[in-house]
DNA sequence: ACTAATAGTAGCGAGTCGAAACTATTGCAA
DNA sequence: TTGCAATAGTTTCGACTCGCTACTATTAGT
């Protein structure tokens, strides 16, 4: 096998499972774009959830992300709260209703859940070194978790973001942020 | 890292890989249903190049398949041929244009070929795991090369399927079928 | 000969996609 | 302070995908 046609070979079964994941989210009650959406906005902190992080995240324009935010609120899965501070700036907050939709596990985390664990780790692996190098690419940012992030500073009530000047609680650091940096 | 968290781990950098590589397939000339349906073309053998076959490899439906089809063919990436001895049956053969557009090589292609010789071959093959696990899981057929099914035979001359009753040639036997079985 | 099954298509409504044009703020510098 | 320029978000456009239902041919099976 040359290394040629095993990156056909890879890029074609990335290519079949994410067409056979898009096939299994179209029967939930959304599409594979506001289920991305409402999945993104439910683990990102409060500093991260406005249509241009969603946008971001997504890796989509400003425009089409607004599209699909104003489609889930219209839903009522999502719900916009204007800035006090700044007057141009929305962030989407999660519903209960919201919340209800992502407790439904799709066919895919069923199949990944028969992966053995030395399987399962190495995927992980592989596919993080993918994204990584894919963000890197288009010059993305890496969208990771708060406590991983450099900014952040561990204190005894939680934590603290250098960046934003502002305390973080346990559940804000284990959150996504679009600040993040390694 | 419990095994519930280490699926959703995956399953996210699965979601964000699929959005990343769609963002990049979106600044080629095609959208990504177009290319992955060009790209199924260029790759199955003549008996697997109708609409209900590409529909089936998409994990669509033959009415989406169709409208798709029409698109590349409106761009004349691909030309329909009406089949003689059934005459409801259409094969859509891929043109010289259509093969120029898939010589562009993506983003993500170029991220794989990153990967080092280990890593590469232990992603594809927990890929494949994952993709023949959805394909169960849906009910689907594997739709693997000639030379890897059940029911071709070599021969001195190229090959043979015993379930079509015709002969192969080397070219046919690495082409993507159908009718392929384990 | 009469049905059923199969292959493909058309049209519908909701929604995605990038792009471009637009409004409303906020930041910054002369 | 005024006067842009940058930023945040939205709207509209045209092309398209998506599942769905209804539809036309054609072929297969009884």
């Amino acid at each position: 096998m040359t290394a040629f046609s095993q990156t056909r070979v890879i890029q074609d079964l990335i290519d079949r499972l994410t067409r056979l994941n898009a096939a299994e989210e179209w029967n939930g009650p959304l599409n594979p774009s506001q289920f991305a959406a409402l999945s993104y906005l439910s683990r990102a902190n409060r500093f991260s959830r406005a249509p241009s992080h969603v946008a971001d995240y997504l890796a989509t324009t400003r425009g089409t992300a607004s599209q699909t935010l104003k489609a889930l609120s219209r839903k009522e899965l999502i719900k916009e709260t204007r800035s006090d501070t700044d007057k141009r700036s929305i962030r989407y907050d999660i519903t209960s209703e919201g919340n209800d939709i992502l407790k439904t596990t799709s066919g895919l985390s069923g199949v990944i859940e028969t992966l053995d664990q030395e399987t399962s780790q190495t995927l992980a692996d592989s596919l993080k070194t993918l994204v990584l190098a894919m963000l890197q690419h288009r010059g993305g940012r890496s969208f990771g978790v708060c406590k991983t992030c450099r900014h952040h500073q561990k204190t005894d009530t939680g934590g603290y973001c250098q960046l934003l000047e502002v305390p973080l609680s346990g559940s804000d650091a284990g959150q996504i942020c679009h600040e993040h940096a390694l």
